[in-house]
RNA sequence: GCGGAUGUGGUGAAAUUGGUAUACACGCCAGACUUAGGAUCUGGUGCCUCACGGCGUGAAGGUUCAAGUCCUUUCAUCCGCACCA
């Protein structure tokens, strides 16, 4: 038979499509598997990323369909974002029309691959009944108070007057326009994420076995939970007088309590109220107030990147173990939104606060000693016995920890407190493209939800989209509405949401196609999650991955679901590249899906791709690879000349078969039970693929056409989820496609009556041995001496190792 | 700096988890068929050596009858976080 991929791919991808093969059974009974391959932001074109990532997800559901499970496997569109807007900006075409448009041409794109995506259950993330719910959740998130109101700097650009997320900041200038941006603090919608923070931490523990620990762990950094001391600062008399009195003390968090009688300064934000009390009223000299400003005005992420810079604030706090004076200053690298924004400086026990007081000047107390301990040149972090502090020295630092916070506790000046990096997650932009927030804003009423039945809040058609400011805040009419409260006249919010929200439940909402009336069914949500398998890419291991873990902990809370995980199993796919780079358009080392498709069909993309590398590793692209790919799918068809058509296994008594016969049925079911244990966690697919190859030579080594029908039906089993549509081709004119189910792996093929053995001398391979099956201890090791007579010559032979079914080691001296 | 990985032929990679290192491919070499081959088939291919043999999984030690695999130290590359007190 010739190979001609064009016609069978098309071929076959009409018949599954007639057919829909791939749709899940509506009986919620049967074993289910849920496979989901992160979805796509419809950008215009699929790339090698794309492909790789649904190859591996249809491989699986592939699999596990063959295999009796009821199989969910779906796709969408991430399909709200900038890109649509900046399409507007640059071509003059509505963000709607782009979006869609790209949609319809990429879905044409993934059909060429053969994917077996449940089509029915398709969307788009910015389809208004989608948003509908999605806004209905933030209603009632906002209602039980997970949602609220903020004040918090953001990067803004006055030019384009919008706000900035950092990654669109490039060297503190507008990524667009090359303004420099400016911090600027606005009013915003924030998710209370961290009130999950220790449930989102405790329960990686639940995903140990299905996760990569790598991943575990950015999210374990990422969370960043850590247990200290937090108390107050009194200030003087002198310097409560100096801030009109209207502050007594601030509050500052320490996981060091044992180095606490070492605080020679302590440090607020830029951000801090007392700092900002100072500026307005101008307690300082201009040149402290101006240095100050400048401090505020670089973004906390670009403060990382500068020197260490302070002010002296002239007033001083009270310390609360000795009543000493320490002095306050205002430090660059204090951050505000961690800890109240004001820490204790311990420039001998802090490198920090070490290089703060080196540049400054100010003194240094060493409390906690040891012989590693060298202060000329850094601070000493490291453990050692306090001294300097009071009735706490001679203790062990470790112990000293727990009797300090101790002391405040019981004398009611301070308390042990846990505290988290996790910020709580804005989810306002200044964007067009994105789900509104569907919140008023009544004069009366304050922020008012909108009635349910009125959402969903959908975006206006008739703007233009120009880059500069907000289209929803400058449409005419859009955001004129009445307060659902009190009915007077009122406006909408024109904020839309971070895109990262629609990703956050899109897997639920395949759990029910189409339904209009509720985001999903609670049975089928109960039936089809977790997922059993998803596959994405690592650069989701935080952001994305923990948005997604906490809304289904947050719609579990809510009464939607029952489940406290989304995703049991997570595959993280390695990138594509090519001469060493990842594949990128301004590198100019694309390869385009389409054209390898039309060149060598979908087929041989998907074996390249599983076969050049397991999943999880980088994948380096290689055109004389995709070549050999190519020819061993001819090389299978061409070898389908050699069997009997049949429509069921047929049936061998191995007994009969000679050497080289045997030896090709045992290389057949090594490869099924490659493929089986593949398929249950380790998915390395080049291992199955190599096994394919070695049974296919070996089957060809042999005549016997029984073997030759048995181990082709086999093979095609095997392989129909990496190439389908030529296993479909061929087993239809040889199996009448009965192949493609759970075949039985047959033990009596994998028994041999002679065994070939390994003889081994100090560890080292030197002769081999073929041996009777039956042949017991004490023969194979006197077989073994006999053939290694040579190495034994002039030895002492110490010590004889049998492995049964391996190797005989022989000890010499 | 902290954290996480990864280092095996010319290349992509295997190795049943402590038991014959380099399976399966790509590439290369030789041969066959052919008017021709960038098609197909067959054979060879870790390194050193004429050979006997020796060496060999980033490097150096260790445990073991036996180490790519376990332990210690170290080097290199990649990724993530980056003043979180």
């Amino acid at each position: 038979m010739d190979y001609n991929p064009s016609k069978i791919e098309k071929k076959w991808q009409q018949i599954w499509s007639d057919k829909k093969s791939f749709e899940p059974s509506s009986d919620l009974t049967k074993p289910k598997k849920y496979i989901l391959s992160m979805f796509p932001y419809p950008s215009g074109r699929i790339h090698m990323g794309h492909v790789r990532n649904y190859t591996i997800s249809d491989a699986i559901a592939r699999h596990h369909r063959n295999n009796g499970f009821n199989v969910l496997h779906p796709i969408g569109w991430d399909s709200f974002g900038m890109p649509a807007e900046n399409a507007a900006i640059k071509h003059k075409l509505h963000p709607k029309k782009w979006t869609y448009e790209n949609i319809d041409y990429m879905r044409s794109e993934l059909a060429g691959l053969g994917l077996s995506f449940s089509k029915e259950r398709e969307f788009a993330t910015s389809d208004p009944l989608y948003t509908k719910f999605e806004q209905e959740f933030i209603i009632k998130m906002f209602e039980e108070g997970l949602l609220y109101e903020k004040n918090q700097n953001v990067n803004w650009c006055p030019h384009d007057l919008t706000v900035l997320a950092n990654e669109q900041v490039e060297e503190d200038k507008c990524w667009r326009c090359g303004t420099t941006i400016v911090q600027k603090e606005m009013p915003g919608y924030y998710i209370k994420i961290t009130k999950y923070a220790q449930e989102l931490l405790d329960d990686l523990k639940t995903l140990e076995k299905g996760w990569p620990k790598q991943v575990l762990t950015m999210q374990e950094n990422w969370i960043g939970r850590s247990e200290g001391l937090e108390f107050s600062l009194a200030l003087s008399d002198k310097s409560q007088q100096k801030l009109g009195k209207k502050f007594e003390s601030y509050s500052v968090f320490t996981t060091r309590p044992d180095t606490i009688y070492g605080v020679t300064y302590t440090a607020l934000a830029p951000e801090h109220e007392i700092v900002k009390y100072l500026v307005e009223h101008k307690l300082l000299s201009d040149e402290k107030i101006e240095a100050i400003t400048n401090m505020q005005n670089v973004s906390e992420r670009d403060r990382g990147t500068g020197d260490k810079e302070g002010v002296s604030l002239e007033i001083e706090v009270i310390h609360p173990l000795t009543g000493k004076m320490i002095p306050v200053w205002v430090a660059n690298f204090v951050l505000a939104g961690y800890g109240g924004g004001a820490v204790m400086a311990v420039p001998s026990h802090d490198q920090r606060d070490y290089e703060f007081a080196t540049k400054y000047n100010l003194p240094m107390l060493e409390v906690i000693s040891s012989e590693n301990s060298n202060l000329a040149k850094e601070a000493y972090v490291d453990e050692g016995l306090l001294v300097n502090s009071g009735e706490f020295d001679g203790l062990k630092n470790s112990k000293a920890k727990k009797a300090i916070i101790h002391h405040f506790e019981s004398n009611d000046l301070g308390k042990k407190v846990i505290n988290y990096k996790l910020r709580d997650w804005g989810i306002s932009r200044q964007r067009y493209w994105g789900a509104p927030i569907p919140l008023i804003h009544c004069k009366n009423c304050g922020i008012v939800p909108e009635k349910l039945e009125n959402l969903p809040i959908t975006l206006p058609d008739d703007v233009e989209i120009t880059g500069e400011g907000n289209p929803l805040e400058t449409h005419p009419t859009w955001k004129q509405c009445t307060c659902p409260k009190c009915g007077s006249e009122a406006t909408r919010e024109t904020d839309t949401m971070d895109t990262f929200v629609q990703s956050s439940w899109y897997f639920l909402r395949y759990c029910t196609p189409n339904a209009q009336n509720s985001p999903f069914d609670g049975n089928d949500a109960a039936y089809w999650m977790g997922v059993d398998q998803y596959i994405g890419g690592i650069e989701h291991a935080i952001l994305h991955l923990l948005y997604a873990r906490f809304f289904t902990k947050a719609l579990r809370d809510l009464g939607y679901i029952e489940i406290d995980e989304p995703f049991n199993n997570l595959l993280t796919q390695g990138m594509v590249l090519k001469d060493g780079a990842k594949m990128s358009k301004s590198k100019g080392n694309t390869v385009d899906p389409d054209e390898l498709i039309q060149k060598y069909g979908a087929d041989t993309a998907r074996l390249f791709i599983l076969f050049a590398a397991p999943p999880v590793k980088e994948l380096e692209w290689n055109d004389s690879a995709v070549e050999g790919a190519f020819k061993y799918i001819k090389k299978l068809t061409d070898r389908a000349k050699n069997v009997t058509p049949t429509n069921k296994l047929v049936t061998i008594d191995h007994s009969t078969l000679d050497k080289q016969e045997k030896l090709a049925r045992a290389k057949v079911y090594e490869a099924l039970k490659k493929s089986n244990e593949v398929y249950q966690g380790s998915f390395a697919f080049n291992t199955v693929i190599a096994a394919t190859m070695e049974a296919l030579n070996a089957l060809s080594d042999q005549k016997h056409p029984d073997v030759w029908s048995e181990g082709y039906y086999v093979l095609l089993n095997i392989l129909e989820p990496i190439i389908p549509h030529v296993c479909w081709e061929l087993s239809d004119t040889l199996f009448a496609c009965e192949n493609f189910k759970e075949i039985t792996i047959l033990e009596e093929v994998f028994e041999v009556d002679s065994i070939v053995l390994a003889i081994t001398i100090n560890g080292k391979k030197r002769e081999e041995i073929e041996v009777s099956k039956s042949l017991d201890k004490e023969a194979i090791l006197e077989a073994a001496k006999n053939v290694s007579g040579k190495w034994l010559e002039g030895k002492v032979l110490i010590k004889e190792i049998y492995v049964p079914n391996k190797l005989v080691n022989l000890v010499v001296k």
